[in-house]
DNA sequence: ATTCTTTTGAACTCATTGGTTCAACATAGT
DNA sequence: ACTATGTTGAACCAATGAGTTCAAAAGAAT
């Protein structure tokens, strides 16, 4: 209705196409003509939905950022319904956390982000909309009912929250080089264990001695 | 010898102009000329002594990077020499740490390096020589130690590292919105507190029936 | 068919900027 | 004093790219 009638479109594609732009390139080196070939368009047709450069940066990203929060709010509704075993439900989630994490999208938004956030303070809008701290509270509603039910003991669910997500993601940072170098799913795994382990150790419930391996004094 | 000789080095002032240049502007928004005036320096002087503006790039970021790792690597020593209150001891590794993780200083170069690593396969050698692997080898080699005189229990050091690095860092990442807002001292104790009870509860020797609060069945 | 909106391609303007050249100047070592 | 090396300022070249203009074309709606 208020943008353009009946027809496929366009703005759609051409966001797609400066995100995918934006991301390999970076936002000064990307030039409009390119994303306007990307997005199979006329460069005018470009500035006749977004009036600028910038804009359509803002859009791109916010777009971006928006779809990478949903992916992973979907992705922690396991929580939600914990099957007998904790632990697996707590490490598929953890895996799926990461492989999305890892995904080639995410990345590029994680660079783009860091790169342009002090020259474009419109985009911290976005960060704080969609950004790490709105999952983190989704996962502290999930481990705050996880406690009321007797399954976790987790005092303060939002420290539980963001320390399980910091186990998680944070050993990645330093191993993948900087997003560079991608990596296996075994080795995914690995540190998912590793991180819902210690996890586990700090906020697991009462039975945590049959859980780990490491009983207190014998 | 090899560079200007006598004279108050130029190449040094080069580097660090280039440096806060390209960290608040970024790299192609950063142009030479501003460089050069930063340096207090003439534009041909800098083509005099970096011959791109690419490798004037590399150098700086290099430079940043060897100072940052070195402050980081200083920072740990006290785990060499622990007190009697081992907790304290730590606590204070990582107050410090987080406190060079929020310079200023630090959060450019981490701007800089997500936002170029993909343009710039060359500040990868960086990345792995100077980046958290190596912070988190030394951590390690700390935590063996301490291992092996019985006051931590860390079965694989490398992965308790990473995990007490991550248990600081990452919840940082999403309360300071990017590096955008500062966070207080205050706040920076009560993430460190809370990172090293976690990592204690994993990893601390037997005495974590008195250490933590919470007791095993009784 | 006709009218209104949108798209398209190409050319164009204008500002920025990497990199160079060059002649004048400063400095250090002898 | 003399020379060699490094520095300076300014002007210059070439390329790049944002944003615009415009006339022609294509679609949609009535």
């Amino acid at each position: 209705m208020t943008t353009s009638h009946g027809r496929i479109d366009k703005r759609q594609a051409i966001l797609r196409g400066a995100f995918a732009v934006f991301a390999r390139q970076g936002y000064a080196q990307a030039c409009v003509q390119e994303i306007a070939n990307e997005a199979g368009v006329a460069k005018p047709t470009v500035y006749n939905h977004l009036t600028d450069k910038a804009t359509l940066f803002k859009h791109a990203v916010q777009e971006a950022a928006q779809v990478a929060l949903q992916q992973r709010l979907t992705a922690l509704e396991p929580l939600a319904v914990p099957g007998d075993d904790l632990r697996a439900t707590i490490e598929g989630v953890g895996h799926e956390l990461l492989r999305l994490h890892c995904d080639e999208h995410s990345c590029a938004l994680r660079r783009l982000l860091y790169s342009e956030i002090t020259r474009f303070p419109d985009i911290l809008d976005v960060v704080i909309e969609s950004g790490p701290h709105r999952l983190t509270q989704a996962l502290a509603d999930r481990l705050a009912r996880l406690t009321l039910s007797g399954r976790l003991r987790a005092t303060d669910p939002e420290r539980a929250a963001e320390q399980l997500l910091a186990l998680l993601v944070g050993p990645l940072e330093a191993r993948s080089r900087m997003g560079t170098r991608l990596i296996d799913d075994d080795e995914l795994w690995e540190v998912t264990r590793a991180a819902v382990d210690t996890f586990l150790q700090a906020y697991g419930a009462a039975d945590r001695i049959t859980a780990a391996g490491t009983a207190s004094t014998p």
